[in-house]
RNA sequence: GGGUCGUUAGCUCAGUCGGUAGAGCAGCUGGCUUUUAACCAGUUGGUCGAUGGUUCGAAUCCAUCACGACCCA
C-alpha cells in the first residue's frame, strides 16, 4: 500500500493531526522501523527493583531496553513523565531534555498516548517513591493514528469492546487477565487428562452428517465434491469411532458450531472438551469431572472457593447428586411420584410452567421440559443431575434396572449446564433404533433431531467397548472461573451482527 | 421472535417546557526539570445512529429502520 497520503474525508482532525506527524516521519526515513530490540519487561523491573530504596538504586548503572505503548504523558517543561505498557505491565518513564537532547525530547513532547516507543535507561525512584526508568535514549517505533479512549473513564461501550477487542485489551487490563485465565484453564485440562493417559486428537469440523447432539447445524458447500457439508455440532460420534479403533482414552478440545440465537450464554461457535474412557461408566466419569472442576479452579484461581457474580461457591465440598425425578419433585410440590409417569398430568403441568408441549412428546421429554423450566436455574452449588430420560438421550446407554432412563448426568453450576456425560450406548441395534426414532422426529418437524449415521452403526457393529463419555463447555467453565456475566466476556471475538 | 433501555465531539457524559450544541479528558499553541486523573493560560473540534413525519422552529415529539445492552421465548 503506497497511497498513504490519501486521507479518508470522514476522518476527524485528531486523526488528521496524527497523520501529519506520520507523514513527517515518513519524510525523515523509515517510519515503521523494526530494528529496536528490548531486553527487559516492565514486570521484571518492578519485581527486581520495586522494593529497593531510592538511595540504593543510585548505584544501579545497568541500562535496560524496553518497548511498549505509551499510555500516559505528563510534560513539565524540560522534564517529562510517561507510562509505558508492555505485555507484562506498566512502568513509568522519566525523560529529561538535558539527557536525551533536543531531537528526542521533541519526539517525546509530541508523542501521542497510544504510540509505540522503544527506550533505554536506568532504574531509579522518584521523590514520591515510584520506580521509573531514567531514559537515556528514546525512539518512536510506531505512530498511533487513532486516539485511545479517555484515560480515566476508559472504554466502557460494550459494543466497541467486543468489536474492537484489540482496543479493549490495550486499555482494560482485566480483560487480558480473563483471557490469560482462559488459556490457563485449557492448558490445565490438557495436562490433567494427559497425566491420566488420555490421547488428544482432532476430528472433522466439516461433516457430511452433523451428529452427536440435537441442534441445528450450519450448512456449507464443498465445491470439489459439489455437496453440502455441515459444521460440526459435536465431535462425539467421531471420538467413539476412535474408541472402537483402540484409542481407549481419548479427548478433543475444539470448536463446535450451532445455528442458534445469541445470548449471554450462547455463541454460535463455542469450545467443548469431550473425553471418552473405555471400560468405565458414567459414575466414574462423574467422579472424574468433579475432580477436574475442583482442580482446575485451584490451578486457575488459587482456591476452590470461587466468587461468582456476588455469590460464593465452595468447590471443595462434594457436589450434590440428584436424579432428575428427585430434583423435579423437590422443586414442584404440586407433583408426586405418580404424576411423573402420567403423560396427561405431566403435559398439563409442563404447559403451566411455560414448557414446550407437543403431541409427540412422551413423559421423558415432558419431565425434561419441567426440569428445565423449574429446576435448572436454581442449581447454584455444583449439582449432578442423573437419570435423564431415554427419550431425550439418543446416544446414552439405558439403565439396566429402568430402561426409561439412561446412565447419564449433567453438571450444573450457578444455574448453568457445565458438563454432560453418560455411559455410551454400544448396542448397535439399539443405537440404530434410536437413530430411526430421531429420523421420525425430524420428519415430524423437529429440525434439531438427528440423522441416521450408517457408518457410526457399522463402527458399533465392530464393537465399542463399554465406555463413559463427557462433554464440558469450556466457555461456561471459564465464565465461572473469571466471574464473567456474559459468554462474550470470555470470547475474544464474540459473534456480532455486521456493523451498519 | 417479544419486551425494556440506550445511541450527542476521538473517549466518558450533560442537554430543562420544542427556541443559536455543552463539560471533562484527549488534541493544538505557549509556560513549567520529580509528575502521576500533573498544573496554569489560550484554543480547535458536532451528519445529535439513519430515514420520514408533526411544527414557524426538532438532539428534544411521533413513526419506521439499524446497531447494542438486559430480560423473556
Amino acid at each position: 500500500m503506497t497511497d498513504h497520503a490519501q486521507t479518508p474525508p470522514d476522518e476527524n482532525h485528531l486523526i488528521a493531526t496524527r497523520r501529519e506527524k506520520l507523514d513527517r516521519l515518513r519524510a525523515q526515513g523509515q517510519a515503521f522501523p523494526n530494528d529496536f530490540r528490548r531486553d527487559t519487561l516492565a514486570e521484571y523491573l518492578i519485581g527486581t527493583y520495586g522494593s529497593r530504596d531510592a538511595a540504593s538504586l543510585e548505584a544501579e548503572t545497568t541500562v535496560f531496553a524496553l518497548a511498549g505503548r505509551l499510555m500516559a504523558k505528563r510534560v513539565m517543561g524540560k522534564a517529562s513523565f510517561g507510562q509505558l505498557q508492555d505485555m507484562s505491565g506498566r512502568i513509568q518513564l522519566f525523560v529529561q531534555l538535558n539527557v536525551v537532547g533536543d531531537a528526542q525530547y521533541e519526539t517525546f513532547k509530541h508523542a501521542d498516548v497510544g504510540d509505540l516507543l522503544g527506550v533505554r535507561g536506568t532504574v531509579f525512584k522518584t521523590k514520591t517513591g515510584e520506580l521509573s526508568v531514567k531514559v537515556s535514549e528514546l525512539r518512536l517505533l510506531v505512530k498511533n493514528l487513532r486516539p485511545l479512549p479517555e484515560k480515566w473513564a476508559g472504554l466502557t461501550d460494550t459494543e466497541v469492546r467486543y468489536r474492537q477487542r484489540y482496543l479493549d485489551l490495550i486499555v482494560n487490563p482485566e480483560v487480558r487477565t480473563t483471557f490469560e485465565k482462559r488459556g490457563k484453564t485449557v492448558r490445565f485440562i490438557r495436562n490433567f487428562l494427559d497425566a491420566l493417559g488420555f490421547i488428544e486428537v482432532e476430528t472433522p469440523m466439516l461433516q457430511p452428517i452433523a451428529g452427536g447432539a440435537t441442534a441445528r447445524p450450519f450448512v456449507t458447500h464443498y465445491n470439489a465434491l459439489d455437496r453440502d457439508f455441515y459444521l460440526r455440532i459435536a465431535p462425539e460420534l467421531y471420538l467413539k469411532r476412535l474408541v472402537v479403533g483402540g484409542f481407549e482414552k481419548v479427548y478433543e478440545i475444539n470448536r463446535n458450531f450451532r445455528n442458534e440465537g445469541l445470548s449471554t450464554r450462547h455463541n454460535p461457535e463455542f469450545t467443548m472438551l469431550e473425553f471418552y474412557q473405555a471400560y468405565a461408566d458414567y459414575r466414574e466419569a462423574m467422579d472424574l469431572v468433579e475432580t477436574l472442576i475442583r482442580d482446575v479452579a485451584i490451578a486457575v484461581h488459587g482456591s476452590a472457593v470461587i466468587r461468582y457474580q456476588g455469590r460464593t461457591y465452595d468447590l471443595e465440598k462434594p457436589f450434590n447428586r440428584w436424579t432428575m425425578k428427585e430434583a423435579v419433585l423437590r422443586h414442584n410440590p404440586d407433583l408426586d411420584a405418580s404424576a411423573l409417569v402420567d403423560r396427561e398430568r405431566l403435559a398439563a403441568y409442563a404447559k403451566r410452567v411455560g414448557g414446550d408441549v407437543k403431541p409427540a412428546y412422551g413423559v421423558g421429554k415432558l419431565l425434561t421440559e419441567i426440569f428445565e423450566k423449574t429446576v435448572e436455574t436454581t442449581l447454584l452449588d455444583p449439582t449432578f443431575i442423573t437419570e435423564f430420560p431415554t427419550e431425550v438421550s439418543p446416544l446414552a446407554r439405558a439403565n439396566d434396572a429402568d430402561p426409561t432412563v439412561t446412565d447419564r448426568f449433567e453438571l450444573f453450576i450457578a444455574g448453568r449446564e457445565i458438563a454432560n456425560g453418560f455411559s455410551e450406548l454400544n448396542d448397535p441395534d439399539d443405537q440404530a433404533a434410536r437413530f430411526r426414532a430421531q429420523v421420525a422426529a425430524k420428519q415430524a418437524g423437529d429440525d434439531e433431531a438427528m440423522l441416521f449415521d450408517a457408518d457410526y452403526i457399522r463402527a458399533l457393529e465392530y464393537g465399542l467397548p463399554p465406555t463413559a463419555g463427557v462433554g464440558v463447555g469450556i466457555d461456561r467453565l471459564v465464565m465461572f472461573l473469571t466471574d464473567a456475566p456474559s459468554i462474550r466476556d470470555v470470547l475474544l471475538f464474540p459473534q456480532m451482527r455486521p456493523e451498519a
